[in-house]
DNA sequence: CTTAGTGCAAAACATTTGCAAATGT
DNA sequence: ACATTTGCAAATGTTTTGCACTAAG
Protein backbone atom coordinates (compact mmCIF):
# COMPACT_ATOMS: atom_id res chain seq x y z
CA UNK A 1 0.00 0.00 0.00
CA UNK A 2 2.63 2.32 1.19
CA UNK A 3 4.83 0.83 -0.93
CA UNK A 4 5.84 3.75 -3.34
CA UNK A 5 6.75 5.46 -0.67
CA UNK A 6 9.38 3.00 1.22
CA UNK A 7 11.02 2.53 -2.52
CA UNK A 8 11.60 6.11 -2.58
CA UNK A 9 12.63 6.22 0.98
CA UNK A 10 15.23 2.95 0.53
CA UNK A 11 16.36 5.32 -2.54
CA UNK A 12 17.42 7.78 -0.18
CA UNK A 13 18.90 5.59 2.24
CA UNK A 14 20.89 3.94 0.13
CA UNK A 15 22.19 7.11 -1.39
CA UNK A 16 23.48 7.76 1.93
CA UNK A 17 25.10 4.90 1.87
CA UNK A 18 22.54 3.27 4.46
CA UNK A 19 21.64 -0.45 4.25
CA UNK A 20 17.47 0.15 3.94
CA UNK A 21 16.57 -2.29 6.86
CA UNK A 22 13.18 -3.10 8.05
CA UNK A 23 13.85 -0.61 11.04
CA UNK A 24 15.41 2.22 8.88
CA UNK A 25 12.76 2.14 6.39
CA UNK A 26 10.05 1.85 9.44
CA UNK A 27 11.64 4.63 11.36
CA UNK A 28 12.06 7.20 8.52
CA UNK A 29 8.60 6.67 6.66
CA UNK A 30 7.40 7.50 10.54
CA UNK A 31 9.88 10.56 10.17
CA UNK A 32 9.01 12.12 6.92
CA UNK A 33 5.76 10.56 6.49
CA UNK A 34 3.71 13.64 8.39
CA UNK A 35 5.52 16.26 7.77
CA UNK A 36 7.89 18.71 9.47
CA UNK A 37 8.30 17.06 13.24
CA UNK A 38 10.28 17.72 15.88
CA UNK A 39 11.04 14.60 18.07
CA UNK A 40 12.98 13.35 20.84
CA UNK A 41 14.20 9.67 20.41
CA UNK A 42 11.89 8.27 22.72
CA UNK A 43 8.77 9.69 21.09
CA UNK A 44 9.96 8.20 18.04
CA UNK A 45 10.41 4.90 19.38
CA UNK A 46 7.23 4.75 21.16
CA UNK A 47 5.81 5.82 17.55
CA UNK A 48 7.53 2.93 16.31
CA UNK A 49 6.52 0.30 18.23
CA UNK A 50 2.68 1.90 18.39
CA UNK A 51 3.21 1.57 14.76
CA UNK A 52 4.00 -2.27 15.11
CA UNK A 53 7.82 -2.36 14.45
CA UNK A 54 9.26 -3.35 17.54
CA UNK A 55 12.61 -1.92 17.22
CA UNK A 56 15.23 -1.14 19.90
CA UNK A 57 15.77 1.92 21.66
CA UNK A 58 19.48 1.86 20.95
CA UNK A 59 18.50 1.01 17.28
CA UNK A 60 16.75 4.49 17.47
CA UNK A 61 19.60 6.27 18.94
CA UNK A 62 21.76 5.01 16.72
CA UNK A 63 19.76 5.48 13.46
CA UNK A 64 18.89 8.90 14.54
CA UNK A 65 22.92 9.61 14.51
CA UNK A 66 23.33 7.91 11.38
CA UNK A 67 19.97 10.31 9.66
CA UNK A 68 22.21 12.98 11.10
CA UNK A 69 25.42 12.39 9.80
CA UNK A 70 23.63 11.58 6.50
CA UNK A 71 21.93 15.11 6.40
CA UNK A 72 18.40 13.47 6.49
CA UNK A 73 17.72 15.10 9.91
CA UNK A 74 18.91 17.90 12.48
CA UNK A 75 19.67 17.98 15.59
CA UNK A 76 17.96 20.74 17.86
CA UNK A 77 19.38 22.09 20.99
CA UNK A 78 16.43 23.77 22.75
CA UNK A 79 16.13 21.73 26.25
CA UNK A 80 19.38 20.74 28.38
CA UNK A 81 18.02 16.89 29.00
CA UNK A 82 16.74 15.59 26.16
CA UNK A 83 17.98 15.85 22.14
CA UNK A 84 15.51 16.87 20.09
CA UNK A 85 15.46 15.77 16.50
CA UNK A 86 13.90 18.34 13.09
CA UNK A 87 12.82 16.40 10.25
CA UNK A 88 12.98 19.85 8.67
CA UNK A 89 16.67 20.36 7.34
CA UNK A 90 16.02 23.49 5.25
CA UNK A 91 16.63 26.95 7.25
CA UNK A 92 14.04 27.84 9.65
CA UNK A 93 13.61 28.52 13.09
CA UNK A 94 11.68 27.86 16.33
CA UNK A 95 9.30 28.67 19.02
CA UNK A 96 10.02 26.53 22.12
CA UNK A 97 7.01 26.23 24.38
CA UNK A 98 8.50 26.29 28.47
CA UNK A 99 6.20 24.11 30.33
CA UNK A 100 5.44 21.68 27.40
CA UNK A 101 8.75 21.14 25.79
CA UNK A 102 7.08 21.55 22.57
CA UNK A 103 8.56 22.68 19.46
CA UNK A 104 7.33 24.35 16.64
CA UNK A 105 8.71 25.69 13.58
CA UNK A 106 8.81 29.54 12.12
CA UNK A 107 9.22 30.12 8.66
CA UNK A 108 12.88 31.28 8.17
CA UNK A 109 11.29 34.08 5.82
CA UNK A 110 9.16 35.70 8.81
CA UNK A 111 12.16 36.70 10.59
CA UNK A 112 15.22 39.10 9.58
CA UNK A 113 18.64 38.94 11.27
CA UNK A 114 21.00 41.96 10.51
CA UNK A 115 24.08 43.02 11.89
CA UNK A 116 25.54 39.88 12.60
CA UNK A 117 28.78 40.25 14.14
CA UNK A 118 31.96 38.75 12.09
CA UNK A 119 32.96 35.31 14.04
CA UNK A 120 36.18 35.28 15.35
CA UNK A 121 39.55 34.63 13.30
CA UNK A 122 39.91 31.43 11.44
CA UNK A 123 36.28 30.33 12.40
CA UNK A 124 33.06 30.12 9.81
CA UNK A 125 29.54 30.58 10.80
CA UNK A 126 28.21 27.07 10.32
CA UNK A 127 24.61 27.93 11.67
CA UNK A 128 22.49 30.36 13.10
CA UNK A 129 19.56 29.15 15.16
CA UNK A 130 17.05 31.00 16.49
CA UNK A 131 14.66 29.85 19.59
CA UNK A 132 11.97 32.20 20.58
CA UNK A 133 10.72 30.68 23.91
CA UNK A 134 6.87 31.46 25.14
CA UNK A 135 5.16 30.53 27.99
CA UNK A 136 1.37 30.34 29.02
CA UNK A 137 0.09 34.32 28.76
CA UNK A 138 -1.19 34.83 32.29
CA UNK A 139 -4.77 36.42 32.05
CA UNK A 140 -5.32 38.70 34.70
CA UNK B 1 40.62 40.95 51.70
CA UNK B 2 37.81 40.17 49.21
CA UNK B 3 35.97 41.38 52.03
CA UNK B 4 34.25 44.02 50.79
CA UNK B 5 32.86 42.00 47.49
CA UNK B 6 31.65 39.10 49.83
CA UNK B 7 29.43 40.92 51.70
CA UNK B 8 27.73 42.38 48.89
CA UNK B 9 27.52 39.03 47.18
CA UNK B 10 26.36 37.78 50.95
CA UNK B 11 23.59 40.81 51.07
CA UNK B 12 22.47 39.55 47.60
CA UNK B 13 22.06 36.03 48.34
CA UNK B 14 19.86 37.22 51.25
CA UNK B 15 18.18 39.60 49.04
CA UNK B 16 17.14 35.83 47.33
CA UNK B 17 16.17 34.35 50.00
CA UNK B 18 19.07 32.33 50.29
CA UNK B 19 21.37 31.69 53.10
CA UNK B 20 25.07 32.89 52.39
CA UNK B 21 26.25 29.61 53.62
CA UNK B 22 30.38 29.24 53.01
CA UNK B 23 29.67 27.61 49.33
CA UNK B 24 27.69 29.73 47.82
CA UNK B 25 29.79 32.04 48.55
CA UNK B 26 32.05 31.20 47.34
CA UNK B 27 30.47 29.40 44.08
CA UNK B 28 29.14 33.11 43.39
CA UNK B 29 32.33 34.69 43.82
CA UNK B 30 34.09 32.72 41.37
CA UNK B 31 30.56 33.06 39.01
CA UNK B 32 30.89 36.81 39.04
CA UNK B 33 33.96 38.17 40.04
CA UNK B 34 35.38 37.35 36.49
CA UNK B 35 32.89 38.78 34.64
CA UNK B 36 30.52 36.89 32.62
CA UNK B 37 31.49 33.19 32.48
CA UNK B 38 29.42 30.04 30.25
CA UNK B 39 30.05 27.54 32.62
CA UNK B 40 29.25 24.06 33.05
CA UNK B 41 28.47 22.69 36.93
CA UNK B 42 31.52 20.27 36.54
CA UNK B 43 33.64 22.90 35.66
CA UNK B 44 32.42 25.20 38.19
CA UNK B 45 33.00 22.67 40.53
CA UNK B 46 37.02 21.85 39.49
CA UNK B 47 37.30 25.78 40.27
CA UNK B 48 36.15 25.50 43.34
CA UNK B 49 37.82 22.81 44.71
CA UNK B 50 41.11 24.35 43.24
CA UNK B 51 40.24 27.57 45.18
CA UNK B 52 40.06 25.68 48.11
CA UNK B 53 36.04 25.13 48.51
CA UNK B 54 35.72 21.21 48.73
CA UNK B 55 32.60 21.51 47.44
CA UNK B 56 30.08 18.61 46.56
CA UNK B 57 29.02 18.00 42.79
CA UNK B 58 25.26 17.55 44.18
CA UNK B 59 25.91 21.21 45.88
CA UNK B 60 26.67 22.87 42.60
CA UNK B 61 24.07 21.52 40.97
CA UNK B 62 21.41 22.54 43.67
CA UNK B 63 23.26 25.95 44.18
CA UNK B 64 22.96 26.67 40.25
CA UNK B 65 19.68 25.94 40.02
CA UNK B 66 19.28 27.68 43.04
CA UNK B 67 20.92 31.00 41.51
CA UNK B 68 18.85 30.01 38.06
CA UNK B 69 15.46 30.44 40.12
CA UNK B 70 17.08 33.59 41.76
CA UNK B 71 17.45 35.17 38.34
CA UNK B 72 21.52 35.76 39.25
CA UNK B 73 22.13 33.28 36.29
CA UNK B 74 20.88 31.71 33.28
CA UNK B 75 20.24 28.23 31.36
CA UNK B 76 22.00 28.24 28.31
CA UNK B 77 20.80 25.26 25.37
CA UNK B 78 23.49 24.96 23.47
CA UNK B 79 24.23 21.27 23.58
CA UNK B 80 22.47 18.44 24.16
CA UNK B 81 24.59 16.62 27.09
CA UNK B 82 25.62 19.42 29.28
CA UNK B 83 24.24 21.97 30.73
CA UNK B 84 25.89 25.57 30.36
CA UNK B 85 24.97 28.25 32.86
CA UNK B 86 25.33 31.87 32.20
CA UNK B 87 26.43 34.68 34.76
CA UNK B 88 25.14 37.37 32.27
CA UNK B 89 21.66 37.62 32.11
CA UNK B 90 21.58 40.54 30.36
CA UNK B 91 19.57 40.52 26.84
CA UNK B 92 22.51 38.87 24.61
CA UNK B 93 23.32 36.21 21.84
CA UNK B 94 25.67 33.78 22.11
CA UNK B 95 28.53 32.44 19.52
CA UNK B 96 28.80 28.32 20.37
CA UNK B 97 31.89 26.94 18.67
CA UNK B 98 31.43 23.56 17.77
CA UNK B 99 34.40 20.84 18.84
CA UNK B 100 35.53 23.11 21.22
CA UNK B 101 32.27 23.35 22.96
CA UNK B 102 33.20 27.05 23.50
CA UNK B 103 30.82 29.89 24.64
CA UNK B 104 31.46 32.75 23.52
CA UNK B 105 28.86 36.27 24.07
CA UNK B 106 27.70 38.59 21.51
CA UNK B 107 26.56 41.88 22.52
CA UNK B 108 22.94 42.09 22.15
CA UNK B 109 23.39 45.74 20.36
CA UNK B 110 24.97 43.86 17.39
CA UNK B 111 22.44 42.10 15.82
CA UNK B 112 19.22 43.31 14.70
CA UNK B 113 16.22 40.84 14.28
CA UNK B 114 13.13 41.96 12.90
CA UNK B 115 9.47 40.65 11.90
CA UNK B 116 9.53 38.25 15.32
CA UNK B 117 6.43 36.35 14.51
CA UNK B 118 3.43 36.83 16.34
CA UNK B 119 3.22 33.98 19.44
CA UNK B 120 0.59 31.45 19.04
CA UNK B 121 -2.57 32.34 20.92
CA UNK B 122 -2.74 32.36 24.66
CA UNK B 123 1.64 33.09 24.39
CA UNK B 124 3.91 35.37 25.08
CA UNK B 125 7.66 35.80 24.44
CA UNK B 126 9.87 35.00 27.24
CA UNK B 127 13.04 35.07 25.61
CA UNK B 128 14.61 34.78 22.04
CA UNK B 129 18.14 33.19 22.15
CA UNK B 130 20.09 33.35 19.24
CA UNK B 131 23.47 31.04 18.59
CA UNK B 132 25.66 30.96 16.14
CA UNK B 133 27.40 28.14 15.63
CA UNK B 134 31.06 28.43 14.37
CA UNK B 135 33.69 25.76 13.27
CA UNK B 136 37.01 25.87 12.13
CA UNK B 137 37.52 27.74 8.77
CA UNK B 138 39.19 25.06 6.63
CA UNK B 139 41.98 27.20 4.95
CA UNK B 140 42.79 25.62 1.61
C1' DC C 1 17.97 25.71 69.71
C1' DT C 2 15.72 25.36 65.17
C1' DT C 3 15.71 25.34 60.51
C1' DA C 4 18.00 25.31 56.28
C1' DG C 5 21.98 23.61 53.76
C1' DT C 6 25.61 20.17 52.79
C1' DG C 7 27.84 15.83 51.51
C1' DC C 8 27.71 11.37 50.35
C1' DA C 9 26.10 7.51 48.13
C1' DA C 10 22.47 5.65 45.72
C1' DA C 11 18.91 6.40 42.27
C1' DA C 12 17.20 8.11 38.08
C1' DC C 13 17.65 9.32 33.37
C1' DA C 14 19.54 9.79 28.79
C1' DT C 15 22.72 7.90 25.83
C1' DT C 16 26.46 4.73 24.13
C1' DT C 17 28.76 0.45 23.45
C1' DG C 18 30.16 -4.64 23.07
C1' DC C 19 28.98 -8.68 21.23
C1' DA C 20 26.16 -12.59 19.64
C1' DA C 21 22.33 -13.35 16.64
C1' DA C 22 19.69 -11.78 12.64
C1' DT C 23 19.37 -9.54 8.18
C1' DG C 24 20.56 -7.47 3.62
C1' DT C 25 23.14 -7.91 -0.63
C1' DA D 1 28.78 -16.51 2.18
C1' DC D 2 30.02 -11.88 3.88
C1' DA D 3 29.53 -7.52 5.75
C1' DT D 4 26.34 -4.77 8.12
C1' DT D 5 22.79 -4.06 11.36
C1' DT D 6 20.08 -5.22 15.26
C1' DG D 7 18.90 -6.16 20.02
C1' DC D 8 19.96 -6.83 24.43
C1' DA D 9 22.11 -5.82 28.49
C1' DA D 10 25.74 -3.68 30.57
C1' DA D 11 28.51 0.54 30.79
C1' DT D 12 28.79 5.57 30.81
C1' DG D 13 27.86 10.27 31.81
C1' DT D 14 24.99 13.63 33.77
C1' DT D 15 21.75 15.18 37.00
C1' DT D 16 18.64 14.37 41.06
C1' DT D 17 17.35 12.66 45.53
C1' DG D 18 17.22 10.73 50.42
C1' DC D 19 19.00 11.22 54.61
C1' DA D 20 22.26 11.75 58.45
C1' DC D 21 25.29 15.53 59.67
C1' DT D 22 26.72 20.39 59.92
C1' DA D 23 26.29 25.16 59.91
C1' DA D 24 23.56 29.58 60.04
C1' DG D 25 20.32 32.63 62.41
Amino acid sequence: MVHVKELSIETRLRDCGLRPTRQRIALADLLFAKGDRHLTVEELHEEAVDAGVPVSLATVYNTLHQFTEAGLVRVLAVEGSRTYFDTNISDHHHFFVEGDNEVLDIPVSSIEIGNLPEPPEGMEIAHVDVIIRLRAKKNR
